[in-house]
DNA sequence: TTGTTGGTTCACCATGTGGCGAACTATATA
DNA sequence: TATATAGTTCGCCACATGGTGAACCAACAA
Protein backbone atom coordinates (compact mmCIF):
# COMPACT_ATOMS: atom_id res chain seq x y z
CA UNK A 1 0.00 0.00 0.00
CA UNK A 2 3.20 2.25 0.59
CA UNK A 3 4.00 1.56 -2.99
CA UNK A 4 0.66 2.41 -4.64
CA UNK A 5 1.23 5.59 -2.95
CA UNK A 6 4.68 6.33 -4.99
CA UNK A 7 2.39 5.22 -8.03
CA UNK A 8 0.67 7.79 -7.05
CA UNK A 9 3.23 10.40 -6.83
CA UNK A 10 5.19 9.36 -10.01
CA UNK A 11 1.87 9.18 -11.96
CA UNK A 12 0.58 12.26 -10.73
CA UNK A 13 3.65 14.14 -11.06
CA UNK A 14 4.16 12.70 -14.51
CA UNK A 15 0.44 14.28 -15.58
CA UNK A 16 1.63 17.47 -13.83
CA UNK A 17 3.17 19.07 -16.97
CA UNK A 18 1.66 20.42 -20.18
CA UNK A 19 4.21 18.51 -22.07
CA UNK A 20 3.67 15.34 -20.77
CA UNK A 21 -0.16 15.64 -20.84
CA UNK A 22 0.55 16.67 -24.51
CA UNK A 23 2.30 13.69 -25.33
CA UNK A 24 0.08 11.38 -23.05
CA UNK A 25 -3.19 12.77 -25.07
CA UNK A 26 -0.88 12.76 -28.20
CA UNK A 27 0.23 8.79 -27.74
CA UNK A 28 -3.91 7.90 -26.64
CA UNK A 29 -4.62 7.95 -30.36
CA UNK A 30 -1.54 6.12 -31.65
CA UNK A 31 1.86 5.08 -31.10
CA UNK A 32 4.93 7.46 -32.09
CA UNK A 33 8.58 7.64 -32.76
CA UNK A 34 10.78 10.23 -29.96
CA UNK A 35 11.64 12.38 -32.91
CA UNK A 36 7.83 12.68 -34.29
CA UNK A 37 6.70 13.10 -30.79
CA UNK A 38 8.76 16.07 -30.02
CA UNK A 39 8.27 17.76 -32.87
CA UNK A 40 4.87 19.74 -31.55
CA UNK A 41 7.74 21.36 -29.00
CA UNK A 42 10.40 24.00 -28.73
CA UNK A 43 12.77 22.30 -26.66
CA UNK A 44 15.97 20.02 -27.37
CA UNK A 45 15.80 16.83 -27.72
CA UNK A 46 17.65 16.15 -23.98
CA UNK A 47 15.03 17.58 -22.36
CA UNK A 48 12.22 16.17 -24.39
CA UNK A 49 14.00 12.73 -23.33
CA UNK A 50 13.98 13.83 -19.77
CA UNK A 51 10.00 13.81 -20.26
CA UNK A 52 9.85 10.51 -21.62
CA UNK A 53 11.71 9.09 -19.02
CA UNK A 54 9.23 10.72 -16.07
CA UNK A 55 6.43 9.04 -18.13
CA UNK A 56 8.40 5.86 -18.51
CA UNK A 57 9.16 6.14 -14.50
CA UNK A 58 5.43 6.02 -14.18
CA UNK A 59 4.80 3.81 -15.97
CA UNK A 60 2.17 5.83 -18.12
CA UNK A 61 4.07 5.03 -21.46
CA UNK A 62 6.56 2.12 -22.53
CA UNK A 63 8.73 2.02 -25.25
CA UNK A 64 11.00 -0.38 -27.73
CA UNK A 65 13.23 0.21 -29.83
CA UNK A 66 13.68 -1.53 -33.60
CA UNK A 67 16.90 -0.42 -35.83
CA UNK A 68 17.46 2.76 -34.37
CA UNK A 69 13.40 4.44 -33.46
CA UNK A 70 12.40 3.92 -30.23
CA UNK A 71 8.68 3.42 -30.69
CA UNK A 72 6.14 4.61 -27.50
CA UNK A 73 3.02 3.90 -26.46
CA UNK A 74 0.72 4.89 -23.86
CA UNK A 75 -0.38 2.53 -21.19
CA UNK A 76 -3.98 3.23 -20.51
CA UNK A 77 -4.47 0.96 -17.30
CA UNK A 78 -1.98 3.32 -15.65
CA UNK A 79 -4.08 6.76 -16.68
CA UNK A 80 -6.82 4.92 -15.13
CA UNK A 81 -5.26 4.25 -11.92
CA UNK A 82 -5.06 7.92 -11.39
CA UNK A 83 -8.36 8.23 -12.37
CA UNK A 84 -9.29 5.40 -9.67
CA UNK A 85 -8.12 7.57 -7.51
CA UNK A 86 -9.98 10.78 -7.80
CA UNK A 87 -13.13 8.92 -8.39
CA UNK A 88 -12.42 7.20 -5.11
CA UNK A 89 -12.31 10.70 -3.38
CA UNK A 90 -15.28 11.75 -5.16
CA UNK A 91 -17.07 8.77 -3.72
CA UNK A 92 -16.21 9.89 -0.22
CA UNK A 93 -17.69 13.53 -0.86
CA UNK A 94 -20.68 12.02 -2.79
CA UNK A 95 -20.87 10.04 0.17
CA UNK A 96 -21.51 12.94 2.19
CA UNK A 97 -23.07 15.05 -0.34
CA UNK A 98 -25.59 11.93 -0.55
CA UNK A 99 -27.06 11.97 2.65
CA UNK A 100 -28.42 15.61 1.49
CA UNK A 101 -29.97 14.12 -1.66
CA UNK A 102 -31.01 10.63 0.46
CA UNK A 103 -32.84 12.91 3.03
CA UNK A 104 -34.51 14.43 -0.20
CA UNK A 105 -35.03 10.70 -2.15
CA UNK A 106 -34.29 8.17 0.44
CA UNK A 107 -32.74 5.70 -1.61
CA UNK A 108 -29.21 3.96 -2.70
CA UNK A 109 -27.60 3.06 0.06
CA UNK A 110 -24.28 4.80 0.15
CA UNK A 111 -21.99 1.92 0.04
CA UNK A 112 -17.96 3.96 -0.83
CA UNK A 113 -15.77 1.92 -2.11
CA UNK A 114 -12.96 1.84 0.95
CA UNK B 1 -7.03 27.54 -22.52
CA UNK B 2 -3.92 28.38 -21.70
CA UNK B 3 -4.66 29.22 -18.39
CA UNK B 4 -6.57 25.35 -18.14
CA UNK B 5 -3.11 24.23 -18.43
CA UNK B 6 -1.88 26.21 -15.81
CA UNK B 7 -4.66 25.13 -13.37
CA UNK B 8 -3.88 21.48 -14.26
CA UNK B 9 -0.18 21.70 -13.57
CA UNK B 10 -1.04 23.10 -10.36
CA UNK B 11 -4.01 20.58 -9.67
CA UNK B 12 -1.60 16.96 -10.50
CA UNK B 13 1.30 18.96 -8.76
CA UNK B 14 -0.82 19.63 -5.61
CA UNK B 15 -2.00 15.83 -6.05
CA UNK B 16 1.72 14.77 -6.66
CA UNK B 17 2.22 14.04 -3.09
CA UNK B 18 1.00 11.58 -0.15
CA UNK B 19 1.08 14.13 2.38
CA UNK B 20 -1.31 16.35 0.35
CA UNK B 21 -3.28 13.59 -1.24
CA UNK B 22 -3.91 12.21 2.51
CA UNK B 23 -5.06 16.24 3.47
CA UNK B 24 -7.14 16.27 0.47
CA UNK B 25 -8.92 12.86 1.85
CA UNK B 26 -9.27 14.33 4.97
CA UNK B 27 -11.04 17.34 4.15
CA UNK B 28 -13.27 15.69 2.17
CA UNK B 29 -14.93 14.23 5.09
CA UNK B 30 -15.00 17.65 6.80
CA UNK B 31 -13.45 21.15 7.13
CA UNK B 32 -10.74 20.90 9.78
CA UNK B 33 -8.52 23.59 11.74
CA UNK B 34 -5.10 23.61 10.51
CA UNK B 35 -3.38 22.09 14.10
CA UNK B 36 -5.80 19.09 13.91
CA UNK B 37 -4.83 18.22 10.28
CA UNK B 38 -1.33 18.23 10.64
CA UNK B 39 -1.34 15.85 13.39
CA UNK B 40 -1.23 12.78 11.93
CA UNK B 41 2.06 14.16 9.91
CA UNK B 42 5.75 13.93 11.55
CA UNK B 43 6.92 17.28 10.07
CA UNK B 44 6.97 20.57 11.36
CA UNK B 45 3.81 23.26 10.82
CA UNK B 46 6.42 25.26 8.46
CA UNK B 47 6.61 22.30 6.18
CA UNK B 48 3.02 21.56 6.52
CA UNK B 49 1.49 25.22 5.53
CA UNK B 50 4.07 24.90 2.67
CA UNK B 51 1.97 21.87 1.84
CA UNK B 52 -1.26 23.40 2.66
CA UNK B 53 -0.41 26.30 0.14
CA UNK B 54 0.49 24.80 -2.33
CA UNK B 55 -3.09 23.13 -1.96
CA UNK B 56 -4.95 26.41 -1.70
CA UNK B 57 -2.78 28.06 -4.76
CA UNK B 58 -4.41 24.89 -6.71
CA UNK B 59 -7.58 25.71 -5.25
CA UNK B 60 -8.15 22.07 -4.33
CA UNK B 61 -8.74 23.76 -0.82
CA UNK B 62 -9.37 27.05 0.54
CA UNK B 63 -9.19 28.50 4.00
CA UNK B 64 -10.83 31.07 6.37
CA UNK B 65 -9.46 32.30 9.87
CA UNK B 66 -11.50 33.07 12.53
CA UNK B 67 -9.67 34.31 15.52
CA UNK B 68 -6.70 32.35 15.81
CA UNK B 69 -7.56 29.37 14.29
CA UNK B 70 -7.85 28.71 10.51
CA UNK B 71 -10.29 26.33 8.53
CA UNK B 72 -9.69 24.31 5.66
CA UNK B 73 -12.01 22.94 3.62
CA UNK B 74 -11.94 21.27 0.35
CA UNK B 75 -13.19 22.24 -3.68
CA UNK B 76 -14.58 19.36 -4.61
CA UNK B 77 -14.98 20.70 -8.24
CA UNK B 78 -11.57 20.97 -8.43
CA UNK B 79 -11.00 17.66 -7.73
CA UNK B 80 -13.86 17.15 -10.24
CA UNK B 81 -11.72 19.20 -12.81
CA UNK B 82 -8.83 16.49 -12.34
CA UNK B 83 -11.00 13.77 -13.16
CA UNK B 84 -12.73 15.62 -16.18
CA UNK B 85 -9.50 15.40 -17.90
CA UNK B 86 -8.64 12.04 -16.78
CA UNK B 87 -12.17 10.92 -18.15
CA UNK B 88 -11.47 12.89 -21.36
CA UNK B 89 -8.10 11.67 -22.29
CA UNK B 90 -9.96 7.89 -21.76
CA UNK B 91 -12.67 9.06 -23.98
CA UNK B 92 -10.56 9.30 -26.74
CA UNK B 93 -8.75 6.13 -25.70
CA UNK B 94 -12.21 4.32 -25.71
CA UNK B 95 -13.04 6.05 -28.83
CA UNK B 96 -10.54 4.08 -30.26
CA UNK B 97 -10.67 0.78 -28.40
CA UNK B 98 -14.42 1.07 -28.69
CA UNK B 99 -14.50 0.28 -32.64
CA UNK B 100 -13.21 -3.31 -31.50
CA UNK B 101 -15.45 -3.46 -29.09
CA UNK B 102 -18.08 -2.63 -30.82
CA UNK B 103 -16.78 -5.29 -33.82
CA UNK B 104 -17.58 -7.93 -31.45
CA UNK B 105 -20.73 -6.51 -28.82
CA UNK B 106 -22.26 -3.70 -30.64
CA UNK B 107 -24.41 -2.88 -27.15
CA UNK B 108 -24.55 -1.19 -23.77
CA UNK B 109 -23.47 2.66 -24.40
CA UNK B 110 -20.08 2.90 -21.73
CA UNK B 111 -21.90 5.25 -19.37
CA UNK B 112 -18.89 7.08 -18.25
CA UNK B 113 -19.34 9.45 -14.94
CA UNK B 114 -18.76 12.24 -15.77
C1' DT C 1 32.65 4.65 -47.24
C1' DT C 2 30.72 8.70 -46.14
C1' DG C 3 26.93 11.32 -44.67
C1' DT C 4 22.71 11.97 -42.38
C1' DT C 5 19.36 10.89 -39.24
C1' DG C 6 17.41 9.29 -34.69
C1' DG C 7 18.69 8.88 -30.19
C1' DT C 8 21.69 9.11 -26.22
C1' DT C 9 24.79 10.81 -22.78
C1' DC C 10 27.24 14.32 -20.28
C1' DA C 11 28.32 18.44 -17.73
C1' DC C 12 26.23 22.39 -16.42
C1' DC C 13 22.88 25.87 -14.73
C1' DA C 14 18.70 28.27 -12.62
C1' DT C 15 14.90 27.45 -10.17
C1' DG C 16 11.58 24.90 -7.35
C1' DT C 17 10.48 21.68 -3.59
C1' DG C 18 10.35 19.87 0.91
C1' DG C 19 12.21 19.81 5.00
C1' DC C 20 14.35 22.07 9.34
C1' DG C 21 14.78 25.30 13.64
C1' DA C 22 14.13 29.68 15.59
C1' DA C 23 11.84 33.70 16.28
C1' DC C 24 7.58 36.05 16.06
C1' DT C 25 2.29 37.51 16.23
C1' DA C 26 -2.10 37.16 17.79
C1' DT C 27 -5.83 35.15 20.30
C1' DA C 28 -7.71 32.61 24.12
C1' DT C 29 -7.59 31.36 28.81
C1' DA C 30 -6.27 31.26 33.71
C1' DT D 1 -1.61 40.35 33.54
C1' DA D 2 0.71 36.09 32.50
C1' DT D 3 0.81 32.04 29.85
C1' DA D 4 -0.35 28.70 26.73
C1' DT D 5 -1.99 27.86 22.02
C1' DA D 6 -2.53 28.37 16.80
C1' DG D 7 -0.38 30.12 13.13
C1' DT D 8 3.09 32.65 10.67
C1' DT D 9 7.49 34.15 8.92
C1' DC D 10 12.33 33.78 8.09
C1' DG D 11 16.73 31.97 6.76
C1' DC D 12 18.82 27.93 5.69
C1' DC D 13 19.76 23.46 3.52
C1' DA D 14 19.79 19.23 0.29
C1' DC D 15 17.95 17.59 -3.55
C1' DA D 16 14.90 17.27 -7.71
C1' DT D 17 13.33 19.42 -12.02
C1' DG D 18 13.56 21.38 -16.49
C1' DG D 19 16.18 23.31 -19.51
C1' DT D 20 20.73 24.12 -22.32
C1' DG D 21 24.78 22.84 -25.71
C1' DA D 22 28.23 19.66 -27.15
C1' DA D 23 29.90 15.38 -27.97
C1' DC D 24 28.77 10.82 -29.15
C1' DC D 25 26.79 6.11 -30.98
C1' DA D 26 24.23 3.33 -34.13
C1' DA D 27 21.68 2.48 -38.16
C1' DC D 28 20.18 3.56 -42.60
C1' DA D 29 20.99 5.84 -47.46
C1' DA D 30 23.75 7.48 -51.19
Amino acid sequence: MVNQQAALDSLFHALADPTRRAVVSRLLKGAAPVKQLSEPFEMGLPAFLKHLSVLEMSGLIHTEKHGRVRTCRVDAERLAAAEGWLSQQRAIWQGRTDRLADFVESQTPPEQNA
